[in-house]
DNA sequence: GCAAAGATCGGCT
DNA sequence: GCCGATCTTTGCA
């Protein structure tokens, strides 16, 4: 019989960030729409720490594009980035915090177009703001613990990519990907 | 109301 | 490594 995966439910988003950052890597992430289907592991993901952050969406406090993550841990913030692309963010931790990770990049299912950046992310799984402020659920959106997801976990960890404007905070190791997996930037 | 910047990507030097 | 495409969001007047 085949093995399962787990679905996850908002209690694992509902923890500290740099540890779902590094549990949700390996695992798979689902999109269906239009019934269709499409997907990949997650091999790259960021992490974003709430209003002290300089380089997170929440440092300069609440506004109508950001408040998803002012939300609830376990759901879906997507914004729209450069005139052409859209990001995808699960927010974590807890309410009391705007804290989120940035999904960079997939290893892609059969079927599932390039997922080599954020932007891939979002164009090969259509993901657009419609998601925003929707819960991580199926069928929809989600994600699932793979078997074996957690053995093997061979991570890097690195500065974040494209937010020089940061500050101190643009050396923060925040940035995680699964060494050997598809990475955005070579990895690098 | 207007101007500037941006959690990117692909192409070119 | 640098540059342009493309347009929403934000900050400031």
């Amino acid at each position: 019989m085949p093995i399962k995966s787990k679905i996850l439910d908002p209690s694992f988003f509902a923890r500290d960030t740099i540890q779902v950052a590094i549990d949700i890597l390996g695992c798979s992430l689902h999109r269906e729409i239009n019934g269709n289907k499409y997907g990949g592991i997650i091999t790259e993901v960021e992490a974003y720490l709430g209003r002290v952050d300089r380089a997170s969406h929440a440092f300069r406090g609440l506004t109508k594009r950001n408040k998803t993550l002012f939300g609830e841990p376990g759901h879906i913030y997507v914004y729209f980035i450069y005139g052409m692309y859209y990001c995808l963010n699960f927010v974590t931790g807890s309410k009391l915090f705007p804290n989120a990770i940035l999904i960079r990049c997939l290893d892609p299912f059969e079927g599932t177009g390039k997922c080599s950046g954020p932007g891939l992310v979002c164009k090969s799984l259509h993901i657009d703001t419609s998601l925003d402020g929707r819960i991580i659920s199926p069928p929809y959106l989600y994600v699932a613990k793979e078997p074996n997801s957690h053995i093997m976990k061979n991570y890097a960890v690195t500065p974040r990519i494209g937010i020089d404007y940061a500050g101190p905070w643009r050396n923060a190791m925040l940035r995680f990907y699964l060494k050997g997996a598809p990475t955005s930037r070579g990895g690098k």
